[in-house]
DNA sequence: GGTCCATAAATTTTT
DNA sequence: TTTATGGACC
C-alpha cells in the first residue's frame, strides 16, 4: 500500500486526483517530482497497466530520474511505463508509424543543428543567395519557429511571404530545405513533432490506437511546451481526458524556442472541468533565498501572483560581489569554494556555478584549473560535436540509410580517397539531374559512366567505396553493434589515416573514437534493442546535461537554462551585469516580454540554491578582445537589501601582472571581513581531481589538462628556458619547448603540448612553470 | 587536391 | 580573444 503520509495536504490531493484533467501549479522546490512519482505509483496501485501510462519530461535525465524513483516506490513494473521527452517519444512513435505519413521511409535519420546548417548552406548555394544577407542561424530560426507553429513551407509563404521580399525568399529556402530533407530521408528535431502531429491528425486509425492506449498522460514542465507539443498533447489526451500537466509559469524560460506560456495559463480554458492544485510550500531553500526570489519575480506584470513560502531556517545572507573584471570574479568564486572546502569540508559536488552565456565559462574554467578544483561543465565542447565523432556517426548513418547524401558527402573523402569537391560536384549534379540519390549513382556502374567529366580514377574510387558500403550493409545484419562500429573504423581506413601521423591531436581523436566504441557497448548493455536504428536515434537525442556526471565530487558549471530542475546547496550566479543578464540582444530592442523572460531565468537561478547563494559581477569584462564596462544587473536592485551582503573588490585586478602568492601585499582586499580566505592552490591535486574521471569526458581536452600552478601566476622571468625543457601551462598542461627566440622581455617560445599541437607564447605573458 | 596564411566574424539560452 | 573561412600557392 502506498504510504503518502509524508506528503502535505496539497501534495496528497494531487497524488489522489487520478481521473480527469488536472493542472498542478508547482512552485520551485515544492516537491514536484515527488508528487509525480507518487502519482504514477498510485495509478499502478489502482491497477492501471503501466503500458497505459505516458509521462513526458523535459530532459532525458529527468525521465531517467523519475523512472528510478518510481522503480524504488513500486519496483520493476516501472520499466513498462512510456517515460520520455517529447522528442524521443516522437522518434519512437515515428519508427512505428512514419510510413503512414506516406513521405518518409522507416529508416529515417535525425539531423542535429549542425547537420541542418549544412543543408541550409546547400540550399542557399543552389539558390545563389549570399550567406551574409541570409545568415544561417536566422534561417534556421525562422524554419524552426515555423515548424513549432506547425506551419509548412506553403503556409509560411502565405502568412509571411507577402510581408517583404526577404520573407518571401525565406519561404523559398524553407521549401527547398524541406524537400532536401525528404530526399535524404532525414528529419530535423522539429520534424519529429511536426510529423507526429500530422500523422495523428490525418490518420484516424493511428490516432485512435494511441488515444486508446494512453489512458493516463502526464506532462512535466508544461510551461515550456510549444504549440506543436501542445497539439500533440491535446490529440493524445482527447480520448480519455486523463491529462495531468505540471509546471510553473514563473519558470518559463524557453520562449525563444517557441515555448508558449499561455499553454499553461489557459489550461482551464482548454479543459473547463480541470482541477487545479497549487503547490506553494518550498522545501528547498532558506527563507532569505526564497524571499529574494519572490521579490525579483514580483516585478513581472504578466503573471498570476502566488505565495511561495517555506518552513526552512532563515539562512545566511546572499553575497553580492562586484569584482574589478571577469578574472577577479573567477578568483573570488574559486576562493570562496576553497574556503568552503577547507573550512567546512563541503563537497565540491554541492556547488554549482551558473551563468547566462556559455562564453562566460572560459575564465571560470581557467580559474578552476589553476586552483586544481575538480569540475564538470555542461554544454560547451560536446563529445558528439567533435569532428571524428560526427564522422563515424555519418558512416553509420550512410549504412543505415544510404539515401542520406549529406552524411555520405561528409565522409566520402574522409579519409582521403581522391574524391574532392570537383569530382563530387559532378556526381551530385548528375544525381540531381536524374532524380537519383548520390548513393544510387555511385553504386551503379552505368550511372557512373554517364557522369560528365568524371576521371577514371574517381570512378574507380567511387566503385570501391560503394562496394565497401554494401559490405557494411551485410555486416549490419550480422554483427553486434560495437563490432560493426569497430569494423567500419578499421575498414574505412579512418583510424589508419589518423595513425599515419602521430600528431598529438590525432592521438586524442583515436581515444575519442575508442570512447565511441564504449558508448556503443554501453548502449548494448542498457537494455534497449541494440540495433543501429535505436543507437542512432539515441545518440541524436541525448543532450549534454543527460550525460553530465554529477555522481563525482566536482563543481558543476552550466548555463542557467541547463540548471532548470536541479538543486545545489551552494549556488553562484556569475555575470550579474545589465547587458549580459538580462541579456541585451544586438539589433533588437528590449521589449517587456523579453525582460520578463530574463527575469524568470533569474528566478530559476536563485531558486536552485538550497543554503547559500552568491551573486557575482564584473565591472569590466572582456568581450571580443575589447574591454567593456558594465552596470550591475537590474535584478540585483530588485532584491531587498536586507537579504544582501554587498562586497566589492578593491583596487584593480590586473590578472597575470599580480603576484598571487599568499599572503601578499597585492592580494585583492575585500570590504567584508568574511572573505579573507584567498586562493592558495591547495585542495585536490590535479591527479586526484582527474582520477575517476567519467568516461565521456576523459578525452576532452579541457579536462585532461591539468595541474595547479602553485599560486604563482606571473611568469618567472628568471628562468632561462632552453629547447627540450618541460613546462606546465595552466590551460594546456605539460609540454616540451621546441624552439625559442629573442632575449630578455622579448623571449618567445614554441611549445609542443601533447594533444594540442605546438603553441607560440611570449615568456613574459605565458602562464607556465617548470614541470 | 591539399596546405598554409590572412582576414573576418563571433556570443543567448537547447530538444 | 579565439575560431572559421576563403583564397593563394604548392
Amino acid at each position: 500500500m502506498l504510504n503518502i503520509s509524508d506528503l502535505n495536504p496539497m501534495q496528497q490531493k494531487a497524488v489522489n486526483c487520478l481521473e480527469g484533467p488536472l493542472l498542478i501549479m508547482a512552485g520551485a522546490g515544492s516537491g514536484k517530482t515527488k508528487v509525480l512519482t507518487y502519482r504514477i505509483a498510485n495509478l499502478l496501485e489502482h491497477n492501471v497497466s503501466p503500458y497505459a501510462i505516458l509521462a513526458i519530461t523535459f530532459t532525458n535525465k529527468a525521465a531517467l530520474e523519475m523512472r528510478e524513483r518510481v522503480n524504488r516506490l513500486i519496483g520493476d513494473e516501472a520499466k513498462n511505463i512510456w517515460l520520455s521527452t517529447f522528442h524521443s517519444f516522437c522518434a519512437r512513435f515515428l519508427r512505428f508509424e512514419i510510413e503512414a505519413g506516406g513521405i518518409y521511409k522507416k529508416n529515417f535519420v535525425i539531423y542535429d543543428a549542425s547537420d541542418t546548417k549544412v543543408v541550409i548552406k546547400k540550399c542557399l548555394k543552389s539558390m545563389n543567395l549570399d550567406e551574409k544577407h541570409y545568415p544561417l542561424a536566422s534561417i534556421q530560426n525562422a524554419i524552426s519557429n515555423a515548424k513549432n507553429q506547425l506551419m509548412g513551407p506553403d503556409a509560411y509563404a502565405r502568412v509571411y511571404g507577402s510581408m517583404n521580399a526577404d520573407n518571401a525568399k525565406k519561404a523559398e529556402i524553407y521549401k527547398m530545405y524541406a524537400a532536401e530533407l525528404r530526399n535524404n530521408n532525414a528529419l530535423d528535431f522539429d520534424d519529429l513533432l511536426l510529423l507526429t502531429v500530422h500523422i495523428l491528425k490525418t490518420n484516424d486509425e493511428v490516432r485512435e490506437k494511441y488515444q486508446h492506449r494512453f489512458r493516463y498522460i502526464l506532462v512535466d514542465e508544461y510551461q515550456d511546451t510549444n504549440h506543436a507539443q501542445y497539439e500533440l498533447t491535446r490529440l493524445l489526451a482527447a480520448g480519455h481526458k486523463n491529462l495531468c500537466v505540471v509546471g510553473d509559469a514563473d519558470q518559463s524560460i524557453y520562449g525563444w524556442r517557441g515555448a508558449d506560456i499561455t499553454n499553461i495559463l489557459d489550461f482551464k480554458k482548454d479543459y473547463p472541468n480541470a482541477e487545479k492544485i497549487m503547490l506553494e510550500q518550498n522545501y528547498r531553500s532558506t527563507k532569505k533565498i526564497l524571499g529574494a526570489a519572490n521579490a525579483v519575480i514580483a516585478n513581472n506584470s504578466n503573471r498570476e501572483p502566488k505565495n511561495l513560502w517555506t518552513q526552512n531556517p532563515e539562512g545566511e545572507n546572499i553575497n553580492s560581489y562586484a569584482a574589478y573584471n571577469e578574472r577577479g570574479e573567477a578568483d573570488y568564486i574559486v576562493g570562496e569554494i576553497e574556503r568552503y572546502n577547507t573550512l567546512y569540508h563541503k563537497e565540491y559536488g554541492d556547488i554549482a556555478v551558473l551563468y547566462r552565456t556559455n562564453a562566460q565559462s572560459r575564465v571560470l574554467e581557467e580559474g578552476f584549473m589553476r586552483a586544481g578544483i575538480p569540475y564538470t561543465m555542461v554544454g560547451g565542447l560536446k563529445f558528439y560535436d567533435r569532428k571524428e565523432i560526427k564522422d563515424i556517426i555519418a558512416y553509420l548513418r550512410v549504412i543505415f540509410n544510404p539515401l542520406d547524401s549529406i552524411s555520405l558527402l561528409r565522409i566520402i573523402n574522409e579519409p582521403k580517397r581522391g574524391l574532392g569537391d570537383t569530382s563530387m560536384s559532378r556526381v551530385t549534379a548528375f544525381a540531381a539531374q536524374c532524380g537519383m540519390s548520390v548513393f544510387d549513382v555511385i553504386s551503379s556502374p552505368d550511372a557512373l559512366d554517364s557522369v560528365d567529366g568524371l576521371t577514371g580514377r574517381a570512378k574507380n574510387a567511387l566503385k570501391a567505396f560503394a562496394a565497401q558500403v554494401f559490405d557494411w550493409l551485410a555486416a549490419m545484419e550480422e554483427e553486434e553493434l560495437p563490432s560493426l562500429v569497430e569494423k567500419v573504423l578499421d575498414e574505412s581506413g579512418y583510424i589508419r589515416e589518423l595513425e599515419k601521423d602521430d600528431k598529438p591531436e590525432n592521438q586524442s581523436r583515436i581515444e575519442n573514437l575508442k570512447e565511441f566504441v564504449s558508448v556503443a557497448k554501453d548502449f548494448v548493455k542498457s537494455g534497449e534493442i541494440p540495433d543501429l536504428e535505436n543507437f542512432l536515434s539515441h545518440i541524436s537525442l541525448i543532450s549534454d546535461i543527460d550525460d553530465a556526471d554529477t555522481s563525482d565530487d566536482r563543481v558543476t558549471l552550466m548555463t542557467l537554462h541547463s540548471a532548470k530542475g536541479l538543486e545545489f546547496p551552494i549556488v553562484f550566479m556569475a555575470g550579474m551585469e545589465d547587458g549580459l543578464f538580462p541579456h541585451f540582444f544586438k539589433g533588437e530592442n528590449e521589449t517587456a516580454d523579453k525582460i520578463e523572460e530574463e527575469r524568470r531565468t533569474c528566478y530559476v537561478g536563485i531558486t536552485r540554491a538550497q543554503q547559500k547563494l552568491y551573486l557575482t559581477r564584473a565591472k569590466n569584462r572582456m568581450i571580443f578582445g575589447k574591454t567593456e564596462t558594465y552596470l550591475p544587473s537590474r535584478f540585483l536592485a530588485e532584491i531587498p537589501s536586507r537579504y544582501l551582503e554587498e562586497m566589492e573588490e578593491e583596487g584593480g585586478n590586473w590578472g597575470y601582472s599580480l603576484h598571487r602568492r599568499t599572503p601578499s601585499p597585492y592580494q585583492p582586499h575585500f570590504t567584508s571581513s568574511q572573505t579573507g580566505a584567498a586562493p592558495t592552490g591547495h585542495g585536490m591535486s590535479a591527479r586526484e581531481a582527474l582520477a575517476g574521471f567519467g568516461h565521456q569526458q576523459a578525452h576532452v581536452q579541457r579536462n585532461t589538462a591539468p595541474a595547479p600552478t602553485g599560486g604563482v601566476l606571473r611568469p618567472d622571468m628568471s628562468i632561462q628556458w632552453k629547447v627540450g625543457d618541460k613546462v606546465r601551462h595552466s590551460k594546456w598542461g605539460i609540454g616540451t619547448i621546441v624552439s625559442l627566440q629573442g632575449t630578455g622581455e622579448e623571449v618567445s617560445l614554441k611549445i609542443a603540448f601533447p594533444g594540442q599541437g605546438i603553441k607560440g607564447l611570449m615568456q613574459k605573458y605565458a602562464p607556465i612553470t617548470r614541470a
